[in-house]
DNA sequence: GATAGGGCTTCCCATGATGGTAAGGTCAAG
DNA sequence: CTTGACCTTACCATCATGGGAAGCCCTATC
């Protein structure tokens, strides 16, 4: 099987196979004498379990460790379990600061009567709002980072 | 006011400053004699909006959009109140796909008994687990993306 | 006036996961 | 033997942000 077959039947595209090996990822593939990757079923389902656990949500470095407890036999459940509770509760953070960023927004969207006159609750509360976290004291940590920056990458691969 | 004191103000670091004015998002400052870049109060003002909007997850594309707005005095509300929307919009498609995946994982790791054995049904799912959307039929799109791919760069900030 | 420390300047590099492209080799079918 | 589809490597771009180096500037202290 060369990689554009893997690719298809695991659902990762030729370009990340390869370079899911460049960063060690996944052991290099062995090669035809004229060069080409060549990759067994093993590799393949390999490559589905990445897939997978990217699907998820989890990182590289994550699947890392998954992948590395897939392979132990004599792995602990509870470290897979640990590992599984943790991008949980990542993905529980970051959906609790989207639906903050989100109820903002909504009230602001519902003050604005939305017609062709310029008055707009929402530029005015951009401009004067509560930007600079230390505007009126010295607070330092608040607990909550304020910012929450979703940096619009999670929203690429759906809206492209 | 120079970078640093525009900074504390806006809650723009001064990188950032720059490389806004780097990529035309806010116009280049004026500088002292030596060069230093200054900063009145308005244009701190635009700073802060531009620091808001990012808290709210615009991305800097939209909030160029939103700036020209700001700035616009026969603007009409409904277009401020249509970016607001669709921002909203994208917030609750990518609330949706991590809910998604958030409720998967928590089926596995409530399945999943996290002792000391190896059984794990969080490994039995990655591998075998329906990634490869075409696995059994020829199907092109299914209309949903089955991949959300969060990619971390969400958790970053905050995680870091 | 000299010196120290901190702030400013520009320029380059890194992130994370992914896609794109270009130049060139290979394979299989006709 | 040609054509087209596929493979190879290598480089660049994304998006917003931080880090660092090298060098200039400003202020305060001695």
């Amino acid at each position: 099987m060369n990689i554009g077959e893997a690719a298809k039947a695991s659902g990762v595209s030729a370009k990340m196979i390869r370079y899911y090996e460049s960063t060690g990822l996944i052991p290099a593939a062995g090669r035809t004498g004229s060069g080409y990757r060549v990759y067994s079923d093993t590799e393949v389902q390999m490559l589905r379990f990445i897939r997978r656990s990217r699907d998820l949500g989890f990182p590289v470095e994550k699947i890392e460790e998954l992948l590395a407890l897939w392979r132990d036999r004599s792995r602990q459940s509870s470290d897979v379990k640990r590992l599984a509770q943790e991008q949980i509760n990542g993905l529980e953070r970051k959906i609790s600061e989207m639906q903050a960023m989100m109820e903002t927004l909504q009230h602001l969207a519902d003050a604005c009567c939305g017609d062709h006159r310029p008055d707009c609750p929402i530029l005015t509360d951009l401009g004067n709002g509560p930007s600079p976290v230390n505007k009126t004291g010295p607070a330092k940590k608040t607990g909550l980072p304020s910012s929450v920056r979703v940096t619009s990458a999670a929203l690429r691969h759906t809206a492209t």
